[in-house]
DNA sequence: TTTTTATTTGATAATGGTTATTTTCGCTTA
DNA sequence: TAAGCGAAAATAACCATTATCAAATAAAAA
């Protein structure tokens, strides 16, 4: 955790960025709920339970700075909100999603699958690829067993 | 053109929909400009050129209802604006989308080239998917060949 | 240390896409 | 002709996000 914290601070250096408290706050949160996919007002109230004198602006803002170091991807779901999610360390791609039409879950891939995918895309399509989305959209296993057992 | 337009209104009907005049002329649009990823003020907009009566209300309405039946896809490239993208007839998949971080524009892959990904993702992760989102951010062709002569 | 300058923050107003509401319109059927 | 009803138009409301601006803080210069 610290030496994450730790990186995450030199990567903002390294970009001539601070690692202010309101801004290790918001890591912090992020860091704490790495399965979730927070939108920018779950950052702020978890952010404001330890830190209360943060503003929302600050939370955005520290939200969008990360995301532009590519600490963070904001990613998209369809409901009209941006949810944050923090990249694996040394992560060359963005993971993929699960998301189940049931019960709303939202369930992570790391592996990443796209290897042939993105070479054929490249070759044929002549598109140099630097980042991808990938979100499957269905039914999870628990509510997949759920049927089940009722059945 | 005309046949596409009949089949949408048998869509319609059997759930109980009309083809009015205002949804018939954003289906229009809709099929004038297959190419492109107009958002609900795009479409808004070039309706209004033929049907100068129409509200913008009634076109999001539209564009919803299309959502529903599934003629239309919505989808998000991470501006803050949803677009919509009609499905090509038959098509069991959405299908996917490069997005040049050059110049902005839209091309699509109507390939599957998910098969094999989709087949280790239901076995290894038990997820029944019914759809799914495939986004390539990158440089497309148009723009790497202008660095090409640039050089 | 003092002064100056730049960066960051918090509060809040503004923006803009989308949705809800309310009234009106047009069609169908009695 | 009137009643009933789905759809539409206009516009108000909503709400996530962004912009603004003054105050606070940190860094740099003198």
């Amino acid at each position: 955790m610290e030496n994450r914290i730790d990186r995450i601070k030199k990567q903002l250096h390294s970009s001539s960025y601070k690692l202010t408290p309101q801004r290790e706050a918001t890591v912090r949160v992020l860091l704490e709920h790495e399965e979730d996919h927070l939108s920018a007002e779950d950052v702020y109230l978890l952010v404001k339970e330890k830190s209360p004198e943060i503003g929302l602006a600050t939370v955005y803002r520290t939200l969008e700075l990360l995301t532009e170091l590519k600490i963070v991807d904001k990613i998209n779901f369809g409901d009209g909100v941006s949810r944050y999610d923090l990249r694996q360390e040394g992560a060359a791609h963005f993971h993929h999603h699960l998301v189940c039409i049931e019960c709303g879950a939202v369930d992570e891939i790391q592996e990443d699958l796209l290897e042939d995918v993105e070479e054929t895309v490249e070759r044929r399509w002549n598109f140099k690829i630097k980042d991808h989305r990938l979100t499957f959209h269905g039914i999870c296993y628990r509510c997949h067993d759920k049927v089940e057992t009722e059945e």
